[in-house]
Formats: C-alpha cells, sequence, structure tokens
DNA sequence: GCAAAAGTGTTTGAGGTACACCCATGC
DNA sequence: GCATGGGTGTACCTCAAACACTTTTGC
C-alpha cells in the first residue's frame, strides 16, 4: 500500500477515500477434490439473476473487518456446510478489469483455489455443493470456466515442485493414491517406475512399516508426507 | 464472482451489499527497469503518517468506475509523471490479509509489476520517482520489502519462458544486451556461448541485417524481438 | 493356479553446462 | 599493433523417458 495520502488539498477525488464510493470486493473459490478417480469442482447453482440457473463458484462479499482468506473459508462454510479445518488455500488471481461482470455493483473478486482430501465427501451428506469433473463442467455464469481452467493449470504445474498434492491426499496413502492422483490431476497416464523414483527424489516420505490389504492381490505399504525435499542444491 | 445472493430474509449482513461498509482497494505497483547496468525500482517518499519519511511503492485507491490496471497505470501517472502508453503490467498477488496495514482505512492492495524499458529514464527530467537498485534497498513502509522480492522472484522465474526481458529492452538491440539484461536480473552471469544458443532456441529475433558501431570494436549486429518460439513440441 | 495390483533397474536420448579462440573495429 | 567487445563449436554430464518381470495376496 502506497503513499495515497495528498499534502493539502487533493484535486485527484480518488485521495478522499472516505468519501469516495467504494467498489465491493468479493472472494470466489475454487474447491477441487479427486472424487470417483476424476478431479472435480464444487459449484453452486444461481437462484438470481444474471446467470440465473446457471451453475458458479462459490463466493461471498468480504466484511470490513475480515481478512480475505476468511472471506474465502467462509464462502466454502457458508455455501457449502462444510468445515475448512486444514483445507489448503491459495490466492490464484484478482479479476477487476471487468466493470460489469456483477450488474448489480462493481466487484472486484480475489479467487482462491481450495483442496479438498479424497475421502471427505462420500456421499450427498449435508453440503450443498454440486460436484463436477472439470472434464465436464456444465455451463457457468459470469467467466467462471476460464477461472477454472487457470486454477487447474495452476495446479498442475505445482504439482512436482510443492506438497499439494498431499492437500489432496488422506493422512495416511499407498504410493500407488499418490499416483493415482497426480496422474488424475494432470489427466494422463505415468509410468511406475519412474514416478516412484521421482517421488523419492523430491519428497521425503515415512515409511509407516504398515501394509494395507484390500482386493486379491499383494498389499501395498503405507506411506505419511513429511517434508519437501530441498532440491536448490546452492 | 459467485452466487452471492440470499433467496428472502439475508441473515448475512455481508450479503446486504449496498448497506454493508466496504473495505478500500488500493493497487501498488512494483515498477522497475534497467539502469547503470542495475536492476532498479522507482519508490516514492512517503510524506504523511505512518511510516513518513519511508519509501513506498506508488500506489493508488481503486476508483468505482475503473479497471484496476486502470488505476495501476494512474499511479505510475500521477506519482512518477511517466507516461504508461506500451508499458509493461503483470498482476503479482493481492494483500488483503493484514487488517491494519493502512492504519487509516482497511485496504486490500493489488499489487502489480511493471517494467520500463532501458533507456527512457535518462537523467533526473520531470519524474518524481526515486530509483534504487534492487539490491539496496532504503527501509521501506508497510510490507513493502517483501512485496519488491516477490516481485524479483516472479520476473526472474519467467525471463527463459516469456517475453518480459524485451519490456526492458529498446526496440532494437544487441545480443550482448540481452545477455546483460537478462543477467541484471539474475544477478549472476551468464556464459556467452550457450546463452545465445538458449536464447535462438527460445526466441524468434529479427536480423535486422545492421549493425552498431560503438567503442574500439568490432560492431554487434542488431536484433529486433519477433516472438516466443513454442517449445511444447505436443 | 490364476487374477490383480505391488514393487523394482537399466538403457537411451535430449538438453544443460563448461570451456577457448578468432574477428572486426578505433585509436 | 593492441585493446576491446563480437561472434562461434565441442565434450561431458545430468535428468527424463521408455520399457518387463517378479512378488504377494484373495479366491
Amino acid at each position: 500500500m502506497g503513499d495515497r495520502r495528498e499534502p493539502a488539498a487533493p484535486k485527484d477525488p480518488s485521495s478522499d477515500i472516505f468519501r469516495m464510493e467504494r467498489p465491493a470486493v468479493a472472494v470466489d473459490v475454487v474447491l477441487l477434490t479427486v472424487l470417483e478417480g476424476e478431479l472435480q469442482i464444487a459449484l453452486i447453482k444461481r437462484e438470481d439473476d444474471p446467470y440465473y440457473g446457471k451453475h458458479a463458484l462459490p463466493g461471498r462479499f468480504v466484511r470490513y473487518d475480515e481478512p480475505i482468506e476468511t472471506t474465502a473459508r467462509r464462502a466454502l462454510e457458508t455455501k457449502g456446510n462444510i468445515t475448512t479445518d486444514g483445507i489448503y488455500l491459495e490466492q490464484l488471481y484478482t479479476f477487476g478489469q471487468n466493470l460489469v461482470r456483477d450488474t448489480r455493483i462493481r466487484t472486484i473478486s480475489v479467487v482462491y483455489c481450495a483442496l479438498l482430501p479424497s475421502g471427505i465427501i462420500s456421499g450427498q451428506q449435508g453440503h450443498t455443493f454440486s460436484w463436477f469433473p472439470i472434464g465436464r463442467l456444465p455451463p457457468l455464469a459470469f467467466d467462471h470456466r476460464d477461472i477454472v481452467h487457470a486454477a487447474v493449470e495452476r495446479i498442475r504445474t505445482k504439482l512436482l515442485t510443492s506438497d499439494i498434492i498431499f492437500h489432496l491426499l488422506p493422512e495416511e496413502f499407498t504410493l500407488s493414491e499418490l499416483q493415482r492422483a497426480c496422474e488424475t490431476i494432470l489427466g494422463r497416464a505415468l509410468d511406475k517406475r519412474n514416478f516412484r523414483k521421482k517421488a523419492a527424489d523430491v519428497y521425503d516420505l515415512q515409511d509407516l512399516k504398515l501394509s494395507r490389504r484390500e482386493g486379491a492381490h499383494r498389499p501395498a505399504r503405507l506411506y505419511r508426507f513429511v517434508r519437501l525435499r530441498d532440491l536448490t542444491r546452492a
């Protein structure tokens, strides 16, 4: 925040910040999870114009005394009826070019991307989101389709240089689950041996010395994420 | 911008967007240029509290009917008395967590990064910025020091995957000038042969078949940037 | 014993890094 | 002729990609 106060007699009306009309600020959230082997997004069906009946990102206006990340969590809690403790949130971009995106009022929208561990959304238990695979989105309100694609692109590029994938997995997971989650996000298959080499290289994983028996095959070892390895090699 | 309208009887006060008090929105700009062989930033000395006498990023409050990028250009024009035609602008991040960053009013700040071609700032002609090498910043107001570093980091990472470097160069340039600009931003020396190979690989440069004579040595060829090559090889 | 997923190494090619000399000019 | 920056090619090394078989379980 820069020097925005004028010396004595402000000629610029925007310097009289207490009297000038202010744009509204909203936060919209791209909430993603892995569901049924697909990357899916939480949407809300609009019940008002504009874009009546279309689906949209969950969003809220920012209160005067509210950090914007709190607005993001509140959007998820009030629109989706979910708890946001421990949910990963990352700011994506701020949309403030188009003056008439919201026809009611000039709105600047800060978009966040959020990741929900798989397994939390099991059925239709209480939450009010509709979930859609990002490859088969319904018609969306505003420019939300572009926003969703930008969010997915961001998550993709951060996959192997950050720990975001573990925000989409349960606490304990197998290497195959880790790989499937990555494949789901990237939208393509990965080589198993190369993937495991790379994962062991960039992630510090704790071998829990346990195995999970499921199905008629060899049980898989369980792991827990410890930390990202420092690969800067400075 | 999501579905923020309530059906009938809004219990959530933030839904009554017309009556609730709104945070102010500001735009601050990290304006960078290459000056005297160093990457330098334009700062303004504050003449009010808080942070009286400290340097700060040029910034302005966003007017109700103004796209935020326009606010960014207006900040540069009114604070620095420069024209912003053709100046590269890229949104960096939006700071809205800290409720008391600006003690006058709750302010959410959208930060832009701007690049000024070298050679435009020649002396002390009219503009009111103070220029500082990013390695030797004066004490800065607010958390502007962190913002500056985030901006420089962003520019660095985009160096060889985008055309931003050409926004810091004049229209016509030599390969040595291109290399020096990159070295200035990265803060380290680059190998001349490897740099030229890489540049020819990622950039489509037009050889102007001209050479610039300067100094007691072989003249250098002049080039013009045409476009980024597509290296995705899909 | 067979179906089904878990687990494991080696080879190859591309791209990045390191490195030294001749060229054209001004003085 | 010498000082100054302009301009060029090769060897090595690292990392990503391709690729197939054995192991352990449930039934």
